[in-house]
DNA sequence: TGACATTAGGAAATCGGTTTCATATAATGT
DNA sequence: ACATTATATGAAACCGATTTCCTAATGTCA
């Protein structure tokens, strides 16, 4: 049988307040009594049941994480960071991947306002009005990740991805490239794609760089459609001297193409990735890209949510640098 | 305020435990009150707490997962198995990092003690006594991943690393090869790396062939080993023409050596992986190597555990097959 | 030394459910 | 029509903790 606070009053001959106070802390003890009843928990090996405790104290030191998928390095460093952060606090992780699908989101939300988590982290591409809705009866503390709500003030944290790209593009350009395309992602609304775009689009406008049409491609994030946005490229009218690509899985599908059909990265063609996911570094050759510190933003968005839950102030919107990382992939431009 | 089961019961007019009956149809009840109170729960949005709800079932519909490392991608499709298996019964994950170390393991399992989860899913490499001593005190289901327990019979789900290896090694001795490398690891007494090399020795052994010992370095299963092992390898008198890794990411970072080093795989070195993670078709070349099916190892494990949390008989050890996964980074030897 | 303030510790209520047990009513059999 | 069984529901105990409220014992001060 398991051991409860009841045993251990009994074992040691004082009341379960009494116990509990020792436990806690909550009210003071005389030494000798403190003395016998941690004796008591000594010897029967007796752990008090989270469970019970939740009950009254209403916090049950989980928190619930929604992410697209765990697979994706990107996702997957992510959580790292929060598990590194929440740790600390001895908070625990419920964690849940959505595969973007809305169905699963909502899902998931439900089973953590049902579990008591404490708090969420909430990654999705699309903003929808159920979320919205569900986050303003959950009541508790909710921080985004890599997206900020438009009908709803919710913290977030993420970086500037508009600025990234603008700096990965102006790279590109001070290269001497002229004809830069870009593989871009509206998949599911995501505002990264979004944000990437405009900032190719800035970064070619302001150096007097036409963009042609034919050489901005929709991919969907994934090795495959890098692939296929390659190929279009390749075969339009005025392929161009220097790609680039909305993240990195894509730009590796770019390079497999270009490979394929006989040309050379960069000799022939520079590819500029975004994320810089472990493959970017291990790939052949490797990928010019730009790098998010994954960890250090899951960590921070689980710092704003703990602090909140601990009724801390937090700033609201958190916004990460984002580095350069030169790499093999892309060289000057020759013509 | 949050809305309770006694708000419905007042709300309906019945009494609480009636109100349960409901919710669970553990006791028949009318249809007119069954009506009534369906119509107060949905009125009011009501959700019962399943912590409240746990104290008393027992049980937690919670389940621990302990793994080295979600952002390896090994892992993180193993999860992704688990959840997809999990989700279906109505069961919630806790996931943890251990990063191998002992400590955090023994933490984890102790934190899951507390939350009183239903069932574990543990990987580890190495067996310790504090873990099986933890084990044997649990009480409830666990399921192991990759390894079995030497003083401890615990459910366990793998693959025969030893036979997989065979047939891998074999393929390349059938390719021609006769002086082949292995890159293997000892990593925490892994029991994967010593079986896998024990497959490549009786391989060996059943062509006639001879182990040269210079040719059998040790890596820790890291890119960056694979990459210093294949370095040993192509310093010593005489270089493999073929060499066997241990798992993909090391032969990632030997064929990153090899090309470093001037030379091409599969041209001058045929390199063979193990695992199929993600990046070994998407590498150029493309690595030959012996898959693994993580996905469904991930999802039986979990189907095991919530079968034994269930009291549903189940096999003790299940062993999946492996395929060889034919590619580019192998070729014909030329010698 | 007597009046009053502190303090340690116990009894009991509480958290939000489930479950056992008792009971009133309806259904069944003869 | 009467005795008996089945059935729906309520009251209360329980799960394992925390917390409020109270009391008895000790300490302090004039």
């Amino acid at each position: 049988m398991k051991v409860t606070i009841n045993d251990i009053a009994k074992l040691s001959g004082v009341s379960k307040a009494t116990v509990s106070r020792v436990l806690n802390g909550s009210k003071p003890v005389s030494d000798a009594v403190r003395e016998k009843v941690m004796r008591a928990i000594e010897e029967t090996d007796y752990k008090p049941s989270s469970l019970a405790r939740s009950l009254t104290t209403k916090e049950t030191k989980l928190i619930g994480i929604v992410i697209p998928d765990v697979s994706n390095p990107v996702f997957s460093e992510l959580v790292k960071g929060m598990e590194d952060m929440s740790g600390v606090s001895g908070y625990n992780i419920l964690l849940c991947n959505s595969y973007l699908s809305h169905k699963k989101e909502l899902d998931y939300l439900e089973i953590f306002r049902d579990k008591e988590v404490d708090g969420i982290i909430f990654l999705t591409t699309k903003e929808r009005p159920e979320q919205v809705e569900f986050f303003k009866k959950f009541g508790k503390p909710v921080v985004l990740v890599d997206r900020k709500f438009k009908t709803m003030d919710i913290p977030s944290v993420g970086i500037d991805d508009y600025t990234a790209a603008l700096k990965a593009v102006n790279y590109l350009i001070n290269l001497g490239h002229k004809n830069i395309g870009m593989v871009r992602s509206t998949l599911q609304d995501s505002s990264h794609g979004f944000n990437r775009y405009e900032g190719y689009r800035k970064a070619m406008e302001g150096a007097g760089l036409s963009i042609n049409p034919q050489n901005v491609i929709e991919g969907d994030f994934s090795v495959k459609s890098g692939y296929n946005a390659m190929l279009k490229l390749l075969s339009g009218e005025a392929p161009p001297s220097a790609v680039f690509f909305a993240n990195d899985l894509m730009a590796v599908g770019g390079i497999r193409c270009i490979t394929d059909s006989g040309m050379k990265v960069p000799e022939d063609i520079s590819v500029m990735g975004f994320d810089d996911i472990p493959i970017a570094s291990m790939f052949i050759p490797s990928i010019t890209t730009t790098r998010q510190p994954f960890f250090e933003i899951g960590k921070k968005a689980m710092e704003k949510l703990i602090q909140s839950i601990q009724e801390k102030d937090v700033e609201q919107h958190t916004v990460f640098e984002t580095d350069l990382i030169l790499r093999n992939s892309t060289k000057r431009c020759d013509l």
